[in-house]
DNA sequence: GTACGATACGGTCCACTGGTCCGTTTGGCA
DNA sequence: TGCCAAACGGACCAGTGGACCGTATCGTAC
């Protein structure tokens, strides 16, 4: 069944009214019902495009963590594969995704509080761990890579570094040095 | 102002339903009002008494709280002051950490929905987050101990133990071992 | 160009939340 | 015993995510 040209309108115009609030709002005064509004449309129609909240905010991210994905999976070493540096591909890599996540803050607040585990829970998020699980397995052979993996992805989300940011005054530079010595203790 | 009779009944009801409450149930459906209904009393004098659904949680930590404070602040060493072996205050302390957090996840996992840093930004953690900071920094001379302190304070939400137990399927030796790896490589 | 059936639409409704208000009851002191 | 401050609790509020269903619109087959 091909997508009627009225919802076609109707899904760029949640998706547009969407990513426009949650950058402009605080994460928990973004509401379905606010973003129905904003986008002209009724709640239902969201509701049914989208599955729910959830649903909704996985589709905003989804157009920028696509961009990323495609960087880490065939763009340029030491991002990308090839070369065979281990260290190297592993710093590059924390260092794209904290700056993904600095990037996008407002949209992973959103999805950390939609549920217990949405921030872990999601095909995008399946992929970062296991690539940053592999990632410290090479850089760092006898270490349990996969608990690592997901401590280091925890430390990653949003909320967390907003508080260390906000309320205990650590500046970016100071958080991303701290990242890599958790991923790597022994130095780049 | 002495505290009234009623006042005092009312205030341990509340208590100990809302004790009873959060170990029995799932931790979101817990609300204000069942925790009022459970106790025989009205959600006005659960609000008045705590100030809010956050008071109420945090009052009901601080019970539990208290124990482990003490040991730390006055108890035996390796845990408690004494000794010189930094190592073995942190992996104490590390375990003691822990081994709370196993026995009060539904507790915690109800202080994290409460708000975004409603983990963070609470006198209890402010304490365990600054002794970590401490025992990490005497044992790890040369690095960035606040840091890697909020790290593995972290690390140790109820959500993020509950998320790998359940869904990654790691077992509790198999995480506290990773835990003892994140805030000392060098072993104990 | 028109008629029709499938599809998308959105307002209304629901159960529930945390929190406020305010008239009523009760406890403790003089 | 009488009185009044303090404590009480139910009704109420604005808000939530989500379900429902009668209606309007779209695209197609004629």
């Amino acid at each position: 069944m091909v997508e009627r040209a009225d919802a076609a309108r109707n899904r760029v115009a949640v998706l547009a009214a969407a990513e426009e609030l949650f950058q402009r709002e605080d994460v928990e005064h973004v509401s379905l019902e606010r973003v129905a509004r904003a986008a002209g449309v009724g709640k239902a129609t969201v509701l049914r495009r989208f599955g729910d909240l959830l649903g909704l905010i996985q589709a905003v991210i989804a157009v920028r963590v696509a961009e990323l994905q495609d960087r880490v999976r065939s763009g340029p070493a030491p991002l990308g594969p090839g070369g065979t540096d281990g260290c190297g591909h592993l710093h590059a890599y924390l260092d794209a995704l904290f700056d993904f996540v600095l990037d996008n803050r407002k949209l992973i607040r959103a999805l950390e509080v939609c549920g217990p585990h949405a921030y872990y829970d999601n095909p995008a998020s399946q992929f970062w761990a296991d690539e940053l699980a592999r990632r410290i397995g090479a850089a760092r052979p006898g270490v349990d890579a996969d608990y690592l993996a997901y401590a280091v992805f925890t430390v990653l989300r949003a909320d967390v570094i907003d508080y260390l940011r906000h309320h205990r005054q650590m500046d970016v530079d100071r958080i991303r040095a701290g990242l890599h010595v958790l991923a790597d203790p022994r130095g780049a």
